[in-house]
DNA sequence: CGAAAGCTGTTCAAAATTGACCACTTTCTA
DNA sequence: TAGAAAGTGGTCAATTTTGAACAGCTTTCG
C-alpha cells in the first residue's frame, strides 16, 4: 500500500490521508493501540475524527438499558467519529480496537479546514461516508428483513471477507458468540443454536477456529425448503 | 467558479443546490410530482441523483421474498441516489413521491464535476450525507435494541417532528398501519396491536387524523423501575 | 346506489425468541 | 497450585411475535 510518488494525478488516484496530513503541522496525533483499548467512549466530547490506519476496530453504543449493540466494525483506511463534523457534540458510540491497530486523531477544526481546501482529500472523504452510508443501510435492511439466521450467516461469511477481493479467509479469529449476537441484535443463545445447526450441516467448524465454508451462503441464498433437519 | 455573488463568506451560510445548478447548463432537470409516482426503481440504472426540493419521500426495498421495507423517509433539501457516487452500477432501492414533491435530477458526471469543483457545494453535501449517515446508524441502533413497542413510539415521534427546531405537528398526515409496519420491520398485526395500547393510554389519537401526544415519550423514556444499577 | 377495494380490530395456532440455568474451560491470584 | 472468577457454550420452559384468517368500516368510483 505505500503510496508511489508521482501520481495524484488520475482522478481515481488513491488519496492517503497520511501520507497527505504528514504534511501538515498541526491538529493531528498517530499512535498505537494494543487490542481492546478504547479510542474514545461514548458521552466524550467529540472535537476530532481518526482514522485508521492499520487494524481494526469496533463501534458499540450502549443502550440505558445496559445491552450493547456493534454498529460497525471498521478497517484500515476507514474513519471513525465524522459525527463531530455535523455539530454533535458527544460521541454517540464507543470505539474500541479489536487488533493492534494505528490510528490518527485529527483535529475536528484541522479536517474541517483540509476538508475546505483539497479537493482531492474531499472527494476520498465524500467516498468514504458514502460507502459507510451504504454499509449501514445494508445492515438496517438485513436487519428488516431477515431473520436471525439469516443475519448470523451474513456476519460470519463478511468476517470471512466473502464478497471481498481477495480469496476469502476461512479461519477467522476468534469471537464470542456473546459479540456475535451483539452485532446481529440478538441473544447469545439464539446464537449458539444456530451455531450449531450451521455445524451439524457442515457450513462451519470451530472447535479452536472458526471455520466458514462457501456452503453457508446456502442459508442466505436459498428460500424455502430447509431440507430435513427442523430445529428446535 | 462562478459563486455567487457576495455570500459564501460566513462558513454556516445556506447553500442552495437549486439555486446554484440552475447556473449550470446541462444534465438537470427539475419537475413536479403527485403523490405515489415513482422517481426511481430498484433495479435502474443508477446514473444520476436527486435533489428533494419540496414535498416527502419513501425510500422502499423490496427483498427477495417479496417482503418490501421503508429505509428512509426524505424531505425537502435533501438528496437521493447518492449511491451511484461509489460506483453502486444499479439502484438498490425504488424512491417514491408521498406528497406532491419537485426534485432534481442530475446527472452523476455533473455533481461529480461541481464536487470537484465548488468547495461550498462539497461541503453541504458532506454535510448532508453525514446527516443521513447518523440518522440511519440510529435506526439501526433503534432496531438492534429496542422492542417492537419502542420503535413504533420513536417513528411517530418523528413522524410528529418531535424533536426537530419548530413546535411539534401533532397531526400525522393519513399513514396506514401497512407502512408503520414496513417502517419499523414488523407485522401489521403487532402495529394494530400496540397503536390500541397507545390510544387506550392516550398517548395517541386517531378516527380521521391521527393525533400525537408529547406523553407518547414515556414509552421511549420509560424503563422499569430503573433503579438496578447494572455494573459490567 | 352498490360493488369493490382498503383499512383496521381481533383471534389463534405455529414459530421464533428470550432469560435463566447448568456445565465446562481458561485466567487470575492468594 | 488450588480455588475463585470470568468467559463460553448448550438447554429448556415461558413469553413474544408471526402469519393467516375473518368481520366490520370507509372510501372510491362506475
Amino acid at each position: 500500500m505505500t503510496k508511489g510518488t508521482k501520481p495524484a494525478r488520475t482522478s481515481r488516484t488513491r488519496f492517503d490521508p497520511v501520507v497527505f496530513f504528514a504534511t501538515v503541522a498541526k491538529g493531528r496525533a498517530i499512535s498505537k493501540q494494543r487490542p481492546k483499548q478504547v479510542i474514545f467512549s461514548q458521552g466524550d466530547i467529540a472535537d476530532s475524527v481518526f482514522y485508521v490506519k492499520k487494524g481494526k476496530v469496533k463501534v458499540t453504543v450502549i443502550s440505558k438499558q445496559g445491552k450493547e449493540a456493534v454498529v460497525a466494525i471498521l478497517g484500515t483506511g476507514e474513519f471513525i467519529g465524522e459525527g463531530c463534523l455535523i455539530g454533535q457534540p458527544k460521541r454517540l458510540a464507543t470505539a474500541t480496537t479489536m487488533t493492534e491497530c494505528e490510528t490518527m486523531r485529527v483535529d475536528k477544526a484541522q479536517i474541517q479546514s483540509v476538508l475546505q481546501s483539497e479537493p482531492a482529500f474531499s472527494k476520498m472523504f465524500i467516498t468514504h461516508i458514502l460507502s459507510r452510508n451504504a454499509r449501514v443501510e445494508a445492515d438496517l435492511v438485513d436487519q428488516l428483513f431477515n431473520s436471525t439466521e439469516k443475519r448470523l450467516a451474513r456476519v460470519l461469511l463478511l468476517l470471512a471477507n466473502f464478497g471481498k477481493e481477495g480469496r476469502p479467509e476461512p479461519v477467522i479469529a476468534k469471537i464470542s458468540q456473546e459479540m456475535l449476537a451483539e452485532m446481529i441484535g440478538t441473544t447469545r443463545s439464539r446464537v449458539s443454536h444456530f451455531m450449531n445447526k450451521f455445524r451439524q450441516m457442515g457450513f462451519i467448524d470451530y472447535k479452536r477456529n472458526l471455520e466458514i465454508h462457501s456452503s453457508l451462503l446456502s442459508v442466505i441464498l436459498n428460500e424455502q425448503p430447509d431440507d430435513v433437519r427442523k430445529s428446535k
